[in-house]
DNA sequence: TTGAAACCATGGAGCCACTCCAAGGTCAAT
DNA sequence: ATTGACCTTGGAGTGGCTCCATGGTTTCAA
C-alpha cells in the first residue's frame, strides 16, 4: 500500500503520514524499488490508534507514551490511568476557565446598546477603561478581594 | 520610560512588547541617542488594552481590528459587536467539544479495573479497539445514528 | 509513442503568540 | 576598572500540522 492509499484509509493527508513518521510515532515502512513508502496493515493500525487518541485530544507525547504500552504489554498499567486521568484534569481546567471568559464576553456584549459609532460603544469603551485599570464589567476591580486577579491574567492556551 | 519599565508596569515580558511592536500592534516608540526605546503613557494604556483582549483570549488579529476602532471612534460600531458575538460563539464551540471530549475520558478511565500490566488494561484495550473500528466506550460505533460520529474527529484547534 | 495527469520523494517555509538565547552595546555603582 | 543590570538585534524553538517548490515515477489515453 502506497502513502496515499494508506492517509486515505486513515482519513488524513499523506503529509500528516509523513509527518507521523518524522514524529517518531510511525515506524518507517520499507520502500520499494523506486523509494515509495509500501505500508501494510499495522500501519493501518497504528494510525488508526494514533487517529483516535488525537481526537481525545492528546499531544502527540503522550499519545507515543501510550503507543510504548501498547508495545509492551507487560508493563504495569497505573501509568495509563495518569495519562488518562491527566489528560481530564486538563480538559476540565480548560472547560471552567472557558466558561470564566463565556460570562466575560457576555457581560462585555450587553454592553454594546446600539450605538452608532464606535466612539458611543459600550463595548469599546469597557476595553479601554480596562486600560485605565478601573474595573470594568467583564473583569471587575477586586475590591473586596483578589479572588477575580488572577483570572484576569492571559490564558494559557499555548500548548493544547 | 524604558523597555523595561513598561513591561513591568504592563505585567508582560520584554520580549513580548518588542513582538506587539514588529506585530504592529504597538506604534514604534522614539529612541534615544543610545538607540533605546523611549515610552510614554500611551504606550502603557495601549499595552494594557492589549494585555485585556489578550485575557479574552482574542487573537492579535481581532486586536488590531479593535485597535483601529479605537483610533477612528466615527465609524459604526456594529463590527465591534459582530467580532466579540464571533468571539462569543468559538468560545461557546470550545466548551461544547471539551465536554464531549470529557465524557469521553471518563468513560474511557472507567475501564481500568486496577489490573496490573498494561497488557490487561481496559483504556489500552479501549483505544486498540478503535484501530479496529469496532466501537469503543469513548467513541461509539454509529448503529443508531451518527450523532457522535463527527465529534469523534480530531478537534479543530488549529486556527483558534 | 508521446504527452498529460496523478502519484511519489525531499526539504523548507508558514501558521500562532510568544519565549529564550547569543553576541554585543550602554550605563550606574562600587 | 570592573561588575552587574539593563538594552539592542536577529534567529531558533514550541505543536501539530499544512502547503509549496522541485523533481522523479507511473499510468493511462490519444
Amino acid at each position: 500500500m502506497r502513502i496515499g492509499e494508506l492517509a486515505k484509509r486513515a482519513e488524513m493527508k499523506t503529509d500528516t503520514v509523513r509527518y507521523y513518521e518524522k514524529a517518531g510515532l510511525l515506524p518507517p515502512p520499507p520502500r520499494r524499488h523506486n523509494g515509495y513508502r509500501d505500508y501494510g496493515t499495522l500501519h493501518l493500525e497504528r494510525l488508526a490508534f494514533i487517529r483516535h487518541c488525537r481526537a481525545l485530544d492528546m499531544s502527540l507525547a503522550d499519545i507515543s507514551r501510550l503507543l510504548e504500552f501498547v508495545t509492551h504489554p507487560d508493563v504495569k498499567c497505573d501509568a495509563i490511568d495518569r495519562l488518562i486521568d491527566g489528560q481530564l484534569i486538563q480538559v476540565q481546567a480548560r472547560i471552567a476557565s472557558l466558561r470564566t471568559l463565556e460570562s466575560q464576553l457576555l457581560a462585555l456584549r450587553d454592553q454594546c446598546h446600539d450605538q452608532k459609532t464606535a466612539g458611543e460603544c459600550g463595548i469599546l469603551q469597557e476595553l479601554v477603561a480596562a486600560a485605565h485599570d478601573e474595573g470594568c464589567v467583564c473583569h471587575p476591580a477586586s475590591i473586596g478581594g483578589t479572588d477575580t486577579d488572577d483570572h484576569a491574567s492571559i490564558p494559557e492556551d499555548g500548548h493544547d
